[in-house]
DNA sequence: CCAGATGGTCAGAGTCTCTTACCATCACCT
DNA sequence: AGGTGATGGTAAGAGACTCTGACCATCTGG
């Protein structure tokens, strides 16, 4: 039996912690919001992003990234207001129903990482998380 | 500063895993496999898979992954056999082109796993598999 | 003030994925 | 044998996601 590559191995959890998120946040009222607006959505910094940064971060367009904020700002969850120090851009920021939805999704995710910890043990998964943070270096161009 | 969210620590360098693949199946001549296609094909076992078997550890549909395969098949990566044993099913085999994919792919993942290995360092490199591939034990639902 | 860079939108197309519905074959039971 | 439910797979249609190309407004630096 041939290991998994790496890759294959990182996926997995995480579309099991993407899974469970979007089971919990459906059973917590919030049915809209699909996985692309949320890749965009957690990229929100707590000031406020413009368009073009969650779209770097988000890894994808900021044509794709302006069609899932208007989503998201349909839905409630975020707002837009205009940039005071350019004229041009505005703020993306976190709207008071997209609050909500962000206490919902930490509840979640506190609970399957709790999950994992007591499979793997405490040592463990605090290795991973250091190991994967240091990873996040040479693997996440924004820093 | 908050910790990441192990979901999205997981999330990056997968996604950078990824693009590498990519980005060099495009430069060794294989300019047309998508994303998407690659993760259907990826699970194709070495005596053939039937087509539920591979959407359901790919996690879409058995139609998206028919949708896939028939695209894989066109491109000649794969081909379908009709199963001995089963009157409904056929067998999806990697074809000669896939073959040569594998290949291209197998060196790029070795070659990203390289630099993963020199900066983390032999030991957390190991640790980092050794830790998913247990993690796996509870997120993977097919093994 | 001008030229180039940057933030953002519009229009159109292609890709991916799902739901609903359906057909063919299989496994099992009587 | 015959029938019933489960399983493997396909068809059609719609919605979600993403991209390329083109464009406008504003900013920045000379």
């Amino acid at each position: 039996m041939e290991p998994l590559n790496v890759g294959l191995l990182l996926f997995l959890p995480y579309r099991a912690m993407e899974a469970r998120v979007f089971a919990g946040l459906a059973e917590a009222g919030f049915h809209d919001v699909t996985p692309a607006q949320a890749r965009v959505f957690q990229r929100i910094s707590p000031q406020g992003s413009r368009l073009t940064e969650l779209a770097a971060q988000a890894g994808v367009t900021k044509q794709t990234a302006g069609f899932l904020v208007d989503q998201l700002e349909r839905a409630g969850y975020v707002e837009r207001v205009p940039d005071p120090a350019d004229g041009r851009a505005r703020l993306v920021r976190v709207a008071e129903r997209g609050a909500r939805s962000v206490e919902a999704s930490r509840a979640i995710v506190a609970q399957v990482e709790a999950e994992w910890t007591a499979h793997l043990g405490e040592h463990r998964m605090v290795e991973l998380r250091e190991i994967l943070t240091d990873l996040r270096e040479i693997t996440d161009p924004w820093r």
